[in-house]
DNA sequence: CTGGATGCAAACGCTTTGCAAATAG
DNA sequence: CTATTTGCAAAGCGTTTGCATCCAG
């Protein structure tokens, strides 16, 4: 099997960038949104191809939301997951449940545990202000 | 505001019932293949609009599957969760995580907690085996 | 009768893909 | 030079919507 090199691209930089540059998820739309608005000319399909690529290689996080696919660079590589504000989509990093009542229940089903996913929705703290 | 009276239809009874006869989530176009099946003829758009209706009414849970909504008739109350195999796709419903800490976490962080999903996924006991 | 419900097909929004042109190595 | 990457536009997918028709109340 051939090797797939990893070509540098100063698209690939640009994306990457601009995902680095987000403290939130953000949608592979939005991203394209922001990077032309910063003058970059990249086409859609290939922040699509990047964003995927980077998930893929474990790189980028992402969740979903409403029928779209956030992202967001993988800061560390343990696991976590995320508060998400209803209203204005703030998302706050939360501490991984306990991984050993995950197994215990997975394993009492007779199931291994793979991977998982928990996703907590409420009100952040500004936007139950009345 | 006038008030909107449901109305008694077979479509929705047969949506209904279809529903009700899945044990696992099940996709609007499953379930639009499943009635086809039995030999109701029910638009597609019937079914996706009375599984939003029974979702919005909370009767149906929702879970989000690789971009599709997945639909189940909502048993009990209370909430639970899944434990998805990978390869099969069979599911087993296991215990709210403990209810306290999530809202304790999330409270940590100012926020309230009005709904949350958990999704393990691994490899059920027959997909495991060789 | 009357207004909610249905069915159809067209519209939608997000994402992916085919393909020719551009370009990194 | 050659294979990867890009950009564009078209296709794909699940879902929603407009509208004429249907039918429960």
């Amino acid at each position: 099997m051939v090797e797939h090199i990893e070509r540098q691209t100063k698209q690939k930089d640009a994306i990457r960038a601009a995902l680095a540059d987000c403290e939130e998820f953000i949608s592979a739309q939005d991203l394209h949104r922001k990077l032309e608005d910063e003058g970059s000319k990249i086409g859609l399909a290939t922040v699509y191809r990047q964003l995927n690529a980077l998930a893929d290689a474990g790189a980028a996080d992402t969740i979903r939301l409403d029928g779209q696919q956030l992202f967001r660079l993988c800061g560390d590589d343990g696991h976590h997951h995320h508060l998400v504000c209803k209203k204005c989509g703030r998302t706050v990093e939360i501490d991984p449940p306990s991984e050993s009542w995950l197994r215990k229940v997975a394993e009492g089903h007779g199931f291994t545990v793979e991977s998982h996913t928990l996703e907590v929705f409420g009100l952040c703290p500004e936007c139950q202000k009345p």
